[in-house]
Formats: structure tokens, C-alpha cells, sequence
DNA sequence: CGGTACATGTAATCTGTTACATGATTCA
DNA sequence: TGAATCATGTAACAGATTACATGTACCG
């Protein structure tokens, strides 16, 4: 019946460690946040309404300088919520990316802009791959012998590395297709 | 400034054709909607505020016993809005995929219910990857003898079958690795 | 007689983004 | 002195989803 897939996210954080909103919005810039990104104003959000509904426990941690903490565990009940909700079907989100719009105008407005937003496109996956080609190296070497609580976490990554890879050639291959393309649009009448 | 990408997305459309609302959501079913989905709610406000802003024509062409339509056309504020958008950074719209939020859960839960989640997503890609396979023979067997207007679209497909080929190959990896998982869940304390 | 296609919409709710707000501490 | 990090939030708005609503025509 639900989506709701951010609460999910959030207990599965929550699920290795208890952590604070603050930190919460920490991972979800890295680690899952690859797969699945959220502001902290969105967890901040959810995590009140994860308490609300019993999912999650808060402790109040006072603290000086800072403003006090607020620590959130799993209950048993947002235990579960999870593993319920992993038995559900998972709904293929729609990709939405704005750069198939603009492919979509090669022919009515000039090429150097379409090839210009692939390039840029080209230079962040190169930066991503990187990045996982390097936490692929510093954690996991040797995927069989990991232990199996990681071995998910593994697979992501290497579905993110092979994604970008993909991505870096079919980047070169349009910019290679482009160069056929007349700059000048013809606008139909 | 702007982000709304369904507006651009509908202009994009309606650069070949004149469409109904009804015809624009027909279309987000197949060809743009393979790479951005949107429902006929979300398109009819959508048009209604282009059109608003004079981004688009309307002719209500009366009609015997169905409801009358409207058919919409660029307008030339439409077209230049169109074109200026496509000049702007091209912003990565973050991947959202539930099946990362449980692989992360391997080692937790059952296995099997996440191999479960594995194989259905597999076979949507087979699915999908034999519907783009069928279009590719069907319109675009030979590439750079494309009219400029189609090569565009031609890249987007060319993706698409990327994207597919390399999950499917990605599912049976993670198959292969997480049978090696013992198959009950392990709760931290 | 039932289902699908045509054709348009409203309303409620849920998610996501952007902007604003506060305030101490640490590092350069 | 200024920027970054820690730490939490509110408010407004934009975008997406789900449910509801209407009504004819055509095909089997």
C-alpha cells in the first residue's frame, strides 16, 4: 500500500547505528545517498513522523556549545516496518532525465548546446566513477570473502561503477554521432 | 532559474505535432516517456499554465459524441523558452531505486526475499530491453544516415539499451554473490 | 453486456526543493 | 575576521501520485 520509500531508507540507516537527524543527512550524501538522496529538511520531516507512528525511538542527548542532540533507534515495530516492506514489489521509479528532453531537439535548435550539456554530463560521471572506483579499492578487494551484512552494500556500489561506464562510453559515442549533425536548426514550418 | 522539465518535456513533444492533452500522455507512455514519465493530471495542469504564459495555442475543436479537445501548438515564446532552457545546466536529477535501500538490508533479512526483488527486476529489463530492441530495428537500422531531427532520439534509445544490457548482466552477478549469503538474518544488538 | 479507447478534468495528499532562521565552536 | 562544522528546525512552494468523476462509441 505505501511508497514512502524515504522512512525505508532512513530505517535501513538506522539499522547499523543509532543516528542523529544531522548525521542521517551525513550519510545520505554518500553510501546510500548514491541510490537514493534526501535533504536534511526531508529527513528532519520524516524521522518526527517515524516517531509519531512508534517506528523509531528518540533520546535526547543535552549537550553545551551545541544544540542538544536527538539520537534515533529502530523499535522493533520500525524493524518490522522494514522487513515487510522488502517482501512488497519494488516500483520502478521513472527515470527522469532532463538531457533525453534535449536530445530530443537535436534538429530544431543548435547542436554545440546539446553536445555542450553532454560534456558537462561526461565530466560528472567521470568524477563519480572515480569516486567509487576508490572506495571500491579501499573496501572491497575481495567481494567473496566479505561478510555478508556488506555484501549488499558491495553490490550497489558495483552496479554504480558498471552504470557509470556505460555512461562515459554512450557519452562519447553522441558526441561522435553529433558531429554528422548540421549546427544550423531548421525549424519545421 | 527554472527547473520544471515537464514543460519543456510538453514543448519538446509538441515541436513535430500539434497534440491533444490526451495525445501528449499517449506519447509519455512510449518515446520521451521512456526517459521522462508523467500522468495526463499532471499534463493537463501543466498545459494549462503553459498556455497561461502564452507558451502555447489552443484550438478547441468541437466533436460529436465525444468530449470536445483541445489541441495545443508551439508558440514562438514557446520556442524561444525551449531553446533558452536548453542552454542551462543540465542538473542530475538523483537516482531513486528502492532495490538499493534493500540491498542494503542483505545480512538483516532474509536473502531470499531480496534475490526475489533481484529476479523481478531482471525480467522488467529483459521486457524492456526486447521493446527498445524491436523500435531500434524497426526505425533505426542504420544511424548516420538519419535525418538530424531523428538522431537524438536515436541516442536516447541507444541508451536505454545500454542502461538495460548492463542491469541485466549486474542482476546476475548479484544472483551469483548473494547465494553465497547464509540465507538467515543475523539482528545486531 | 463488458471492456477499451477517447477526452477532460478536480481534489487530496505526499514528496521534494528553496529560502530563511539560530547559534556556538573550530580552523585558517 | 570569515568560513566550515555541528545541530535543529519552519514555511512556502513546486512536483508527483492516487482517487474520484463523467460520458460516448466501438468491438467482440
Amino acid at each position: 500500500m505505501h511508497t514512502m520509500s524515504l522512512s525505508h531508507a532512513i530505517l535501513t540507516a538506522l539499522l547499523d547505528e543509532d543516528l542523529t537527524g544531522y548525521a542521517l543527512a551525513k550519510q545520505f550524501d554518500v553510501s546510500l545517498g548514491f541510490f537514493w538522496q534526501a535533504s536534511h529538511q526531508q529527513i528532519y520531516r520524516e524521522l518526527k513522523g517515524l516517531h509519531l507512528a512508534g517506528r523509531v525511538n528518540v533520546e535526547e542527548v543535552p549537550q553545551h556549545g551545541k544544540p542538544d542532540k536527538r539520537v534515533y533507534s529502530l523499535t522493533t515495530l520500525g524493524r518490522d516496518m522494514l522487513e515487510s516492506w522488502i517482501v512488497d514489489s519494488t516500483r520502478a521509479r521513472g527515470a527522469k532525465d532532463e538531457l533525453f528532453i534535449k536530445l530530443f531537439n537535436v534538429g530544431s535548435v543548435p547542436v554545440k548546446q546539446i553536445t555542450l550539456a553532454i560534456e558537462q554530463r561526461k565530466a560528472e560521471h567521470t568524477r563519480k566513477l572515480e569516486l567509487y572506483r576508490k572506495i571500491e579499492m579501499r573496501n572491497y578487494t575481495s567481494p567473496l570473502t566479505l561478510p555478508d551484512r556488506k555484501k549488499g552494500v558491495y553490490l550497489s556500489l558495483l552496479a554504480g561503477i558498471r552504470q557509470e561506464q556505460t555512461a562515459l562510453i554512450w557519452c562519447d559515442d553522441a558526441l561522435d554521432l553529433l558531429t554528422t549533425v548540421r549546427s544550423n536548426p531548421k525549424v519545421k514550418g
